[in-house]
DNA sequence: CATGAATGAGTGTTCATTCAT
DNA sequence: TATGAATGAACACTCATTCAT
């Protein structure tokens, strides 16, 4: 699908109060006014409320897919190195996505078999299957240790991410960062996901448990 | 607040429906209907719709506090198996109460600032405490290494717990284990994650990254 | 009809918001919560709203009629100063009994014919009998012209003080009374509707116009 | 603010509405149906019901202000020649729009800070500055007397005029003209209140009391 | 005699969408 | 291609009243 550029800035708008207000806290109204255009406009772009949040997600989730085939091919880099960069490319998406990603938080948790749910579903796959491909290669190579359940190890970047992003206000709270500027704040966020996510992953990939 | 037995039947329908759902994917009228009352039951019993989900809060959100009182005086258990029982704890918990968390996992994401999210923003905090007290034992016996990140860690557990719940349709499709029966599916899951967080956590705990 | 005390309680808690922000505007809630009572006790003990409010112009009305009786057997006044006296009289019980007045003024509004209308109707019925009475004793005596138009007279008085009663914000405004404490008002209002009121009955009674 | 023609339609069918029924008692569902619209219509056009209100003030307030200019100017009419003008010109314009005056004496009575409420005040103030123009004009000339309160000889006159409109179908009944044409009945009315008021003022304005 | 619980009808308002132009 | 006008359905909530106790 080819959009145009209001349809895209439409999108953008969209993107912007899905993730503050939640899909169903927003209504077409909102997102016309912010972007300037007419309420009729999104039926008349997109069909519907709905099909203006698949087109959203048809946008955006290509964005945020993990990429894998320059790093296999990558001679100079250890596997576990591999996996290192993977881990700050998941990061560094997750964060400057942050609004998409709240979006999809949300929509992963509802039930219904609706399109989105099955784009997320295929992302989850496509992201899945690169990264067995970096494992299979460390296992190969002896590098990292047989049983590796890849499922749960995603599951703990993805999630520990998430969470991080979603609780990011208690984070700084805690942490006395209120005022910190959001920029620099992002930048503490990556490297501290990025230490702590190694370390997980190194454990998890390397040290056997008896 | 005491609630009787009209209103926890309500409660307990709203906690349905809002994690399957969402808050305002959900109708008054549609709770009013399965729960076989009239609609103007849920004002006269809680004020408003947003009341009924600080109802809901306010007594879910003590079930899944972590308690560590217990665990800290048993002078039988070593500091990282009481971690490891505080962990298979927090588990135990979030699966059983898998439709409350998926609402407070929505919630968290909302920047509003509700009484809900002060009281998501409480628990939360208590939490940390709860489980800081028994890092800070194990410090001190030297069990644990001295530099650890505590709410990252947390971070961790929540998010890999929270992001399997999501992801769990996913989770059972990948594994093949759509047809599982889902109680022994979450009997699976809790050995699963428990192993993982385990496994993880001593990791944070004990080994020293240089 | 007798009332008890709860009911005669009711009564002037209704007159009250009656008078504040009309009755339709309020609510058998708000009666019952300022009254301190249960709302199911305004039905049971009047029927309605409406047999309330029909309740409220019985006891009420009663109060505010036109007493004639003693003033026509005074020998001692001239029939210009029975009017005079019945001027003061009706200024003195409208003012006393602003809210119910109020409550009256509106109702007089609505076309509709209600109960309540046709306990107006009577009143005014009454009233206007009454002031008859004086009326064509002065005229007998010689006091008065032949020509008065009695209903046009009594028009004034009331509609003047109603409009006074009405309107008492905005005379206070234009005359820099907004501090002035509301008893020394009450006089204040009395004596200028007294001294203008007689006046203009004397240019009524006494002023052949040609 | 300019409305256009379907606005103001719904202007005056709600004007006619809240004047029989009051406007708590007249719900947007009546307005919408008598105009013959979808009931979204009138938040779509006035935003709320009771912004409607103040649309149907903004508009037909301004018809009744009691303009003056023309009349000082006229060096042909005696002072009391003008005020008798202008009494005509008031009564004339009251029974004319009587619906409107008939909503406007309600809201009168409320005591809260509305933006009808003030409208109220606004123009009771510029209605006030107008006629002392020309009661101070006559005073110059030396044709009224010094000692003249004008805000009571307003009250008089809008409160003799409000009540006669408020109680006209006792007027009727006790006149024996229940059976006359409205037309007829509101030409008598006003001649009525014309020769009544015009003798009124004059004993205001021109006969010293002692 | 009194009341807490409950109801169905109604409130004003907002919704996503469609229509006429 | 684009839009202001309009719609019917739904929204959360309040209403006066009734009922069982």
């Amino acid at each position: 699908m080819e959009y145009n550029e209001k349809q895209i800035a439409i999108i953008d708008i969209a993107e912007k109060l899905f993730a503050e207000n939640g899909y169903d806290a927003t209504s077409v109204r909102d997102i016309a006014h912010d972007a300037g255009i007419n309420v009729a406009m999104i039926s008349y772009y997109f069909g519907s409320k709905e099909k203006l949040m698949e087109a959203l997600f048809e946008r955006k989730s290509t964005n945020i897919r993990i990429k894998v085939e320059n790093l296999i091919q990558n001679e100079n880099l250890s596997p576990l190195q591999k996996i290192n960069v993977l881990i700050d490319d998941y990061i560094e998406k997750f964060i400057a996505q942050q609004g998409f990603h709240k979006i999809m938080m949300r929509e992963q948790i509802i039930e219904k078999d609706t399109t989105v749910a099955s784009i997320i579903l295929e992302l989850k796959k496509r992201n899945l299957e690169s990264i067995k491909l970096l494992i299979q290669e460390g296992q190969k190579s002896g590098s990292f240790i047989k049983n590796i359940d890849v499922v749960l190890m995603m599951t703990t970047m993805v999630g520990t991410v998430s969470q991080m992003i979603s609780s990011q206000y208690f984070y700084r709270e805690v942490n006395n960062m209120q005022q910190m500027d959001e920029i620099e704040f992002r930048k503490h966020m990556k490297k501290k996901l990025s230490v702590h996510l190694k370390k997980l992953f190194k454990a998890l990939l390397t040290y056997d448990s008896q």
